[in-house]
DNA sequence: GCAAGAATTGCAATATTATAACATATTGAA
DNA sequence: TTCAATATGTTATAATATTGCAATTCTTGC
């Protein structure tokens, strides 16, 4: 509790396993899939995806794991390093010379005010988000093992929250949920069943 | 979305306005009956309340909102240096000498552990919970104008959450649910309806 | 095309939250 | 009492995030 433990290796790595869903997982397939909602989503909007927010999209998009903004950070550090220290051959991504935080944060909180990113509070990390286009509240369930997160969309844990807020005369603007505990892969009992802690 | 908004007004503010709740609330009793519950349930677990965690969590049962590691940092430094520079009058509270963040941290920790304080992420603060004798999850309204906290304790909320839960072979550990919004003094209009952003 | 204004990014400094590592003191039990 | 365990003190530093202002880029209306 209290670390993202997801120092980004280096670049490159792109498979990653599956977000303990039923079958293999395309991720490549799934990361580009993101990137083009994302950019019809903003083309809709009237909203710049410029090319450092759509990197820093597909940066968090890169697993299903959260990532934190330092590693992102790191990340774009690594691309304009590897560009070639001569502006040149600097990607599309961004311009030259070194990234820093304001230049991270400033892309995360585009991403999150468009509903294209969540940010996972209990690891202060960002991961990528499903249905981008619906704005929505975010669900997850986070495996402490693996530190893989699944997105959750649960009408009824909604409805849940929306009768206790009515009931008490509270207008609900963000709904966040978060779940630590182990995926099937990591708990040592390898059944199907969800046993709790406490009540 | 980043700011606990609680810089402890000194010492001494015990009157608190009530948590969005029906009637009038006695706080200071509120609190006191907080401290005797967190007596007894220590006591029985065989746990260690010193002077020093109960300082902590009287501290953070002072109001209805969440409280930052740093306020009640601040709040014992007080403490101490209004016990006067000879050790001799130092209240029961503590030692002399300043006060680090470990000893803070460790004092919320073992609050944390024992289920006698929740921890607010959405905030990066603490507030004092409800039930301690039963380990629960953490359900909160958290107000964004007047920065109070309401928790919940909805059992479908929870029912929502194991069923999905065990729909993926997920083992939980701990529940979050961190609800932004207005309390019915903030919101602009003051009926009792709950209106949502989005779906 | 081109200037004005808005939006985006760069950049330096700093704020806020949290932990590591090791020393000292206090407590409870043999 | 003395040991072992637990709790606290102390120093330093790590990790996360923001402020404020300058420079650049993009858009829009002309």
């Amino acid at each position: 509790m209290r670390k993202a433990g997801n120092r980004a290796g280096k670049k490159g790595a792109a498979v990653v396993a599956p977000v303990f869903a039923p079958a293999g997982h395309d991720h490549s397939a799934c990361v580009d899939d993101a990137l083009a909602a994302a950019d019809a989503v903003c083309a809709a909007r009237g909203v710049r995806l410029t090319p450092l927010r759509r990197r820093v999209l597909e940066l968090v998009w890169r697993s299903h794991k959260p990532v934190g903004a330092y590693a992102v950070l790191e990340a774009l550090q690594d691309d304009r390093r590897d560009a070639g220290p001569d502006a040149a051959e600097a990607a599309d991504t961004a311009a030259r010379g070194p990234v820093a935080p304001p230049t991270v944060y400033r892309a995360l909180d585009f991403l999150l005010e468009n509903g294209l990113i969540h940010r996972i509070e209990m690891l202060n990390a960002y991961i990528g988000c499903n249905q981008p286009e619906a704005r929505h509240s975010g669900q997850f369930l986070l495996c402490g093992g693996c530190g893989t997160a699944a997105e959750l969309a649960s009408d009824a844990l909604l409805a849940a929250i929306d009768a206790e807020a009515a009931r008490r005369g509270f207008a609900v603007r963000r709904v966040m949920v978060e779940v630590d505990g182990l995926c099937p892969d990591c708990r040592p009992d390898g059944d199907g069943d969800s046993a709790r802690a406490g009540p």
